[in-house]
DNA sequence: CCAAAAGTTTAGCCATTGCTAAACTTAACT
DNA sequence: AGTTAAGTTTAGCAATGGCTAAACTTTTGG
């Protein structure tokens, strides 16, 4: 051991949260879609989401089934996909983020269409401290 | 189709683009730290990177195959890893963003901490024109 | 009411990125 | 120099999240 064990250890820690914030994206990604979809439309259906999300059917299917197990959504054959409550309020988080993230990036002078895109990959590394900070710096720029 | 799929396809890029940048983020992490490793240390090892990406061995031995026929890095075999003329030029792409956007979430206002971990979650999903921004945020306030 | 279209699911494939255990090479220490 | 320790690679497995093609169900329009 030539040098710091302390520190590779604090960035190892890092790396290992990016990765395990990956997993839990698409799940968030899904939910919180499911949800625009029920408040837009009335109603949320696989190929929908699949379309939106840039996917294939049998793809939204096999992830649908994963959101069931963790009692995020129901859905009987051939009908649309419904948010059980933990669902809902996955959803609403994710879109809480969401909308700070992208007016972030908006007060901070960026087009629309970038805030669009870039707070759609941010949004899910950002720490509570990060996001509060970037609502902290949106209101008082709006104010 | 009930409602906008002019929506609904710019949706989609948004998320093709976030599943894209997350295959190349690895490889750019990779070979960030090895550029690291080699300043700090001379030289850089399979077992150090292993230990500062928070991985197994073999997963480190694999991954460096796909960076060799990418032409990013060099090594034979039971040395230590080398970079090409390739490598290098992306690692210092990555520590420009990856130190722009540390220094911008220290200007924000957050812990050295979080500003080290979230940057690491965040730089693989800035476009250049919102790392333009972060930088131009910095330097005013830096003033 | 029944045939065609639209939507959904199943089956089976592939690539990626992890892992452990075992084999092998290099380095280090008497 | 020879043995042990450290470092590296290979082999083989697992989970995840994609895909296509084919089968099945529901909806829609004569």
């Amino acid at each position: 051991m030539t040098t710091a064990p302390r520190k590779a250890k604090l960035q190892s820690a890092a790396f290992t949260r990016t990765r395990a914030d990956h997993s839990s994206e698409l799940v968030e990604d899904y939910v919180e879609l499911i949800a625009d979809l029920i408040d837009e439309k009335g109603e949320a259906r696989g190929t929908e989401v699949a379309i939106r999300l840039g996917v294939a059917n049998a793809t939204v299917v096999k992830m649908l089934k994963k959101l069931m197990e963790r009692g995020l959504v129901t859905q009987e054959p051939y009908r649309e996909i419904m948010l059980t409550g933990d669902g809902w309020s996955l959803a609403q988080n994710g879109r809480r983020r969401h909308d700070i993230v992208e007016n972030f990036l908006l007060t901070l002078g960026v087009t629309a269409e970038t805030a669009r895109i870039d707070s759609e990959g941010i949004e899910h590394h950002v720490s509570d401290e990060t996001l509060k900070a970037m609502a902290r710096f949106t209101s008082r720029k709006m104010a």
